[in-house]
DNA sequence: CACTTGAAGTTCAGTGAATGAACCGAAGCG
DNA sequence: CGCTTCGGTTCATTCACTGAACTTCAAGTG
């Protein structure tokens, strides 16, 4: 179709990435999923984004490889990233981080740190106690000076302490 | 305005950042930016895009302080990147390494590399030559093994040879 | 067993943004 | 003076997003 999706005259691996993510609310999606939210009633509460568009942006991501679907229940279904989705991790680490230079006059909303190194990330997502680039599975968030608490859904409570990225929030029992 | 632009509900640095450079064509135009394409003629021909949306990007983009416009000659006009548009490069380039790994069979289109240390960027923007994250002033750019030499606009030309980023492309005499 | 609740959608009318083609005004050129 | 180029604007059409209502199925409650 021809709006939102594709950029077929760009022989360009950006506009190759952006007919997958480019469209609204999509790396938003992709955000929580990060953050360890997974069901399709947590990500639609916490986005605050019609149910029509997030069925269409979990199918659509799906169907590129980006996110597995699975059962957990019958009927019951939960989303998660793929190998694949997981290397977005850098690019939406630096959109946040430019976020928060351009527009953070309290600091940053949120921090990041390398577990291992207890130490926050910095620039390009790099370590700089080990000087490594470090996979999402070894990354802690959790709010910073700029983090306004304000809403009450589930997920944005979980969110206020410290978690670890792609480990699930809100499982039940 | 309620489509494409306002994620306000969210809390987030990423949601933020979003709004400034969340809609569809504004990456890519971002893109030709750091390429050194900076003339609207140019601009409009390499991204193929209604002259209208380029227009509505570029005033938002000025407007945001990311984008800076002046005037080469009298009603003629070059757009280039605030300081704050070229911190957007470590974003771009995750981006853009990213499409490549999801789909670029023949291998990346494109090359990056740290001018001083001669060495192509690895993860996350950093030069694998000297540890650091290198500013796009540093940065070259030339054709990979997957570009494909379909296009004849005088920009897609003039990138078929090595280029230093931010350095104009396409100046007249 | 009937009744309610909740998850995960689908459907639909209304709205607003993107598209592409046409139009426009100012500057430069011969 | 006529022609072209640049940098737009205008406009009808198309298409995606929105929010609300509706649906379906499974589980839990009395």
């Amino acid at each position: 179709m021809a709006l939102g999706r594709d950029y077929e005259k760009q022989n360009c691996s950006l506009a190759r990435a952006l007919e997958v993510i480019g469209e609204r609310w999509t790396i938003l999606v992709l955000r929580d999923l990060f953050y360890g939210i997974h069901r399709f009633t947590d990500l639609q509460a916490h986005l605050d984004i019609p149910r029509a568009v997030l069925t269409d942006r979990l199918t659509r991501l799906t169907a590129e490889g980006v996110v597995r679907r699975s059962e957990y229940q019958r009927g019951r279904y939960e989303y998660s990233l793929t190998a694949h989705g997981r290397e977005l991790w850098p690019a939406l680490f630096a959109l946040s981080q430019w976020g928060d230079r351009h527009n953070a006059p309290e600091g940053p909303r949120r921090l990041f740190s390398h577990a291992p190194c207890a130490t926050d990330l910095a620039a390009g997502g790099m370590c700089p106690g080990c000087g490594t680039v470090p996979a999402p599975e070894e990354i802690d968030v959790r709010p910073g000076p700029g983090a306004r608490p304000d809403r009450t859904d589930a997920a944005s409570v979980a969110l206020r302490s410290r978690h670890r990225l792609l480990t699930p929030l809100l499982t039940d029992a």
